[in-house]
DNA sequence: TTCATGATGATTGTCGACAATTAATGAATA
DNA sequence: TATTCATTAATTGTCGACAATCATCATGAA
């Protein structure tokens, strides 16, 4: 019993449509149901055992999660990020995370900001061990602006990117399996984006959140170029 | 038949769910429900005449939109902004808003403009026939920001801005009955908006979006402290 | 061969009923 | 009188079945 209850990370998966809806989530974001690949309802109404009623809430979650799309009479597909719908991602989370970083400098409590230098460290420790495994190295990324997020204390912010957006972003790293990146320069810039706020300046943590996620941008965008240059050569 | 047709305003509403979502919205927005009390589903089963099948699935869509907020086994209310929660609405449109001046700037088109300026006008014709009618005012510059938004060419900034956090900021304004505002100075921000947008200066257009909602934002914190002073007054 | 057209199968949309959970009422006791 | 507990009523969660819509495939004509 204990087992089946704990085995459901979320504190409250009190209902099935819940449950559905994580697991679902899941495994979108892992890449089991592969992008652009069409779902049923009576498919994963047999294949998760529960009837159709749940699911359509589940998936109805999904779709405003922008994780699924649904066409009236037609049916769903999961989402298939195109480079353009990508860097729309992008500029989102440039908007959004600077701001984040700038409410973050001013209200983050000491214990939030120890427990971002906690994250740094462990990251490094990480990157320094297995050079290469970019996994953990994506997912401490990714915690990193997790906390700051939250450090903002501005709950619409962080549920728009803690709920939604960062779903999104690890969909694309698995379906543009965007596996090897810039991990020193990102580390320097995490450095001095969590000094800036533990300076408690506002604009400074701005402006440096702001160039992480552009550079970031700007990186994904020149893989691209290469990845479409290998690929005309080959071709050619 | 064309009637019918033309009746439902959005181009898709062939499901049932789609269409009582959309007069739930309507109804909240425009404060027929009134915000903070609790919403039961055979009640509105009843009052809309439909099964409780496809009125879940429109509550699951008010809530993924932040109109409603439903505790699972118990019910859902609808939403009701603290001052808290209205300038965390700020802060987040804050940073999308001028995100989209700026992409505006870089990506909107010469038609587009011409619209824009064309909104512009008629706001102010409005502005001086009916001084003090606030509703047109208000409705003017969300058709105002509205337009900018699009022109940003960002499909993700356009949903999460227009079907979701506009729909939240009409709400506010009834809830509260936001009538008198700074009509002057607006205008005059907006000019000078269009004004970057036309010139093709995106970091300009994007500082004056900041001010205009920064400024918004100020005033409404400032309205609000007159508010609470008058009520500290008639009760001391 | 290609395109239009109609039948067929499957999927989605909708409904009503039953089970599970919660809030409320009232009774019994300290 | 206040508090606790059990019973009850109502609401939410879940299910299976039926109707409406769409995609596919086969058939036939140009």
């Amino acid at each position: 019993m204990k087992l089946a209850e704990a085995e459901s990370s979320s504190p409250e998966v009190r209902t099935l449509a819940e449950r559905v809806f994580q697991q679902l989530q899941d495994a979108i974001v892992r890449g089991e149901l592969v992008p652009g690949s069409k779902i049923t309802e009576p498919g994963l109404s047999r294949a998760y055992g529960i009837s159709r009623g749940p699911l359509r809430e589940a998936m109805r979650r999904l779709e405003a999660h922008r994780l699924i799309e649904r066409v009236p009479h037609v049916g769903a597909r999961v989402v298939k990020l195109s480079m353009k719908e990508l860097l729309e991602l992008f500029d989102v989370r440039e908007a959004l995370e600077s701001m984040a970083a700038r409410l973050a400098a001013e209200h983050m409590t000491a214990e939030e900001i120890a427990g971002l230098r906690e994250v740094l460290s462990m990251h490094e420790h990480q990157a320094d061990l297995k050079k290469g495994e970019a996994y953990f190295q994506r997912e401490g990324d990714l915690d990193f602006h997790y906390r700051i997020v939250q450090g903002s204390h501005n709950r619409m912010l962080v549920t728009m990117l803690c709920d939604d957006l960062y779903y999104l972003v690890r969909l694309y790293r698995t379906q543009f399996s965007a596996s090897g990146t810039r991990p020193q320069r990102a580390f320097v810039e995490h450095h001095r984006i969590v000094d800036a706020i533990e300076a408690g300046d506002a604009e400074l943590s701005e402006l440096l959140m702001r160039r992480h996620v552009s550079a970031s941008r700007a990186n994904v965008v020149d893989r691209y170029a290469a990845s479409l240059r290998e690929l005309d050569d080959t071709s050619a």
